[in-house]
DNA sequence: GATGAATGAGTTTTCATTCAT
DNA sequence: CATGAATGAAAACTCATTCAT
């Protein structure tokens, strides 16, 4: 009982940092202002977070462990590498697609510094490049992708490109589902961008 | 002549910015210390930029500036889509990975604001987009590139692969050229993932 | 039963408090660090002081109470004001060299404030002075002592070299035993600093 | 003329808060209200010392300089260590009689820490303990002062007799001249408390 | 133009104290 | 009696910006 309240009381909090800094930005966002939005008097945001930038680090755990979470059962689902990276796809654009506010946060404002960044992207993005490698490698093995591509390469293009589509549907602010662009960057990524050619 | 010198004054405290920005990142660079650097008066910042955040819009500017120049060069002595693309490919690694101070501000600390990136996404950022959307354009209307992809949606692909393949050589902190992933780059944006197969 | 209970819980609150203190400082000293050291919880310190402050007094005052205690029996031994003034040297700097956690905090952290000092000045202090100004004026109509120096004052010289003699104790941190002093103290305080002439 | 207004400004703020802090305490000084006293911004405090606890410093600093200075010019003129033991009790009793805002800072609220404490006893109270010894040793070659005394423990009980007397003065808030109580300190020190016998 | 001392609004964080359970 | 989560007032300190020289 007490641990769902306590639970009850974190989530608040997180739930309204996102609000506050997707409207605000992470600078200009006050330990008040999040208080006031989740309720609860100044001081107990620091029963919960040793301080802010912590508060920050969490708000991103939180997204990617749901991210994972999703991500490991649709994976387990299906068997190609083909059949792979078209989910991590859907899946990449769908969950961004879901919460805009936790989209700026995760692709505008978490990006505000080499230091958060650097780490962020040793740990999370670097899981996630991971997973991406490991796929492309298969596909490779079974024959199904080219073998002159470094995997690790791909898998960073794979992720800039997602990561563009991304960014640009949260700064367009146009009401678009940004999960409707995904067969398109599926079919781009695989396809590649030259008309076929009949000597080809 | 006394236009030089202040021009001379403006050059020196961009330079200084780009340092200690790169340095400390943005919300932790000071007046005081780009002043400092530069060797000038805090006050004199003032006289040639309007605040803090102005400065850095400057920043971006000068490198955008820059690369505009090289850029329209580059392409005029190109005819084709498929070697202005090449030509754009390579010449954004070698920009980027020119100067490390300044990658890590395009590429890091430029992101920290939705309120700046808006600003720049809507501008400076449309218009390389834009410019590689006609590029696109060209490569379909000369039947070398596929015309089911929409261009503007293939220019943001294109970006989002530069773009993550800069980042990733910032926080790499490895001392490999940039410039050199240009072909794999260029090869994967034209021919995608998919191994060549006899039917098609 | 009950009351046994409580003071126990009074006396453990006490007793962390000193080594908190002596440790950080009071100012440096939180409640909750007390109540933590004292295995009770933070309200719990309320039920038994009215606040912070009056902690601290009662901590002083119990450290007063055992003095007293043990002075009275000590002095209702001996006869002489030269025997008793032998023995408050003696008891002083024996009670407070046995505790070091207790002697920082009367020779340290007790002094904080002019509120709290001048307070205690005219009660605790105060009472002790008192004492000696008996010792001294008994030892002058024993004709022992000099009669041509003030009692009260000579009470305060007295106590001054003791609180110094403790005070750097305190502060050496040396190994030695504070009470070995007594006896240079007390010579000192009787005899002197002036070397025995013949004339006198 | 620049020096002269800092220094000038430094000194505002020092005098700014000897009062405050002799007023209310050095823990219930607020460096608003030292600012405020001072008639300067709260910021300005923060480029004259480096933070609070700096400022407290420097207030015993400039107090122990004026001392010191006093003293060697008054120790210059007189020869033996009887004049000169002499000479800085009525210093020391002179001195802080003074000024009874300075008096209450250095004899009440500097004590408030014994890492502030340890600190100042190591250095400037050292000080004033060395000259002190100087003293007794050179009484003890010219054979006015007993040899069987150890210097640097006399040099203590000095000490205490004296702060024990300044201390007394400014908690009791009397009006009477602190100095005037010189000749009865140097009388004790030198004769203690015995009555002179026959047969001595 | 250039300076840099001064400003003071704005923020994070701490912690004594309360009170519902 | 005891708890400890929650409170919110209070304070130190920072730093972009100004302006008299």
């Amino acid at each position: 009982m007490a641990r769902k309240s306590n639970d009850n009381k974190q989530q608040r909090i997180l739930d309204a940092a996102v609000v506050e800094i997707a409207q605000h930005g992470y600078y200009h966002t006050t330990v008040a202002r999040i208080a006031a939005r989740a309720g609860v008097a100044d001081g107990t945001i620091y029963l919960y977070f040793k301080n802010k930038e912590e508060l920050l680090l969490r708000l991103f755990e939180r997204a990617m462990e749901r991210f994972s979470h999703e991500g490991r059962e649709r994976l387990a689902a299906v068997a190609t590498a083909r059949e792979k990276l078209t989910g991590i796809v859907d899946l990449h654009l769908s969950l961004v697609g879901e919460d805009r506010d936790l989209a700026i946060i995760t692709q505008v404002e978490l990006r505000h510094s080499l230091h958060v960044l650097a780490h962020l992207s040793r740990t999370l993005v670097g899981d996630y490049l991971e997973v991406l490698t490991r796929v492309i490698e298969q596909g490779q093995a079974e024959g199904e992708f080219r073998r002159d591509l470094e995997p690790t390469f791909v898998a960073k293009a794979v992720f800039g490109v997602l990561d563009e589509m991304a960014t640009d549907w949260v700064l367009s602010r146009r009401n678009t589902r940004l999960a409707g662009r995904a067969p398109a960057v599926t079919d781009f990524l695989l396809s590649g961008l030259l008309a076929p050619s009949d000597s080809d």
